[in-house]
DNA sequence: CATACGCATAAGCACCTGCTTATACGTAGC
DNA sequence: GCTACGTATAAGCAGGTGCTTATGCGTATG
């Protein structure tokens, strides 16, 4: 669902953990680590973000690990593409580069 | 605050409003015939529309006109173009285009 | 195997949100 | 100057959200 993107983006505390994960793969207790927060806090923070399409999960072992999935943030760049349509020529180009990472 | 611009847009019915007033500027009991939620429920989303920047006001006698603000989806732009430091080039262009329009 | 670890899920709680109806306040128009 | 209109604001309510602690379940490790 689109409406999750916006959703998921619209608590402060899952933009950091997004912003978290830019900076690579990490598991849900290297992340507790990082916030001032409890795991399960951060698990359902995890879970929201997956649900937006946001993150990608690969499980290993007992650890799981969060990644950034960039294409997720397509629903965004579409939405405010929908409502600039003079910007359509320069959203073309970012959807393009979304769609390359579709697979990442 | 950046944080009103999520919030602002996390709601299905406020980007809703937001997409009719891209149709043009509209007073409170317009936008109210073409919503099913009461006139103060529409008040309410457009004064949290104008918290996240993303609207404007014009008071004519007793009616109150709202228009669409486009540099307020800047924020949201912003947002992308910090965790996405690959689009750099792409968004600086965006960026441009929007204080180009900051005096609408 | 037994214990510890990594994570998710459940349950409960305070607070926030989106809605409603009621109302107040300014402006318009007879 | 009344009366009607346009809008914002207040108050109240149901449901959602973000957090906590408690717990369960799979996996690793001695």
């Amino acid at each position: 669902m689109q409406s999750d993107v916006f959703r998921a983006l619209a608590d402060p505390t899952r933009r950091a953990v997004f912003e978290q994960l830019t900076r690579g793969e990490a598991t849900v207790t290297e992340l507790t680590r990082k916030f001032d927060v409890s795991q399960p806090a951060i698990s359902q923070h995890l879970a929201a973000l997956k649900a937006g399409g946001l993150v990608a999960v690969r499980r290993a072992g007992r650890f799981t690990y969060y990644r950034i999935k960039p294409a997720g943030l397509r629903p965004l760049v579409d939405w405010i593409e929908h409502y600039q349509a003079f910007w359509l020529g320069r959203m073309k180009k970012l959807k393009a580069l979304l769609e390359e990472m579709e697979d990442d």
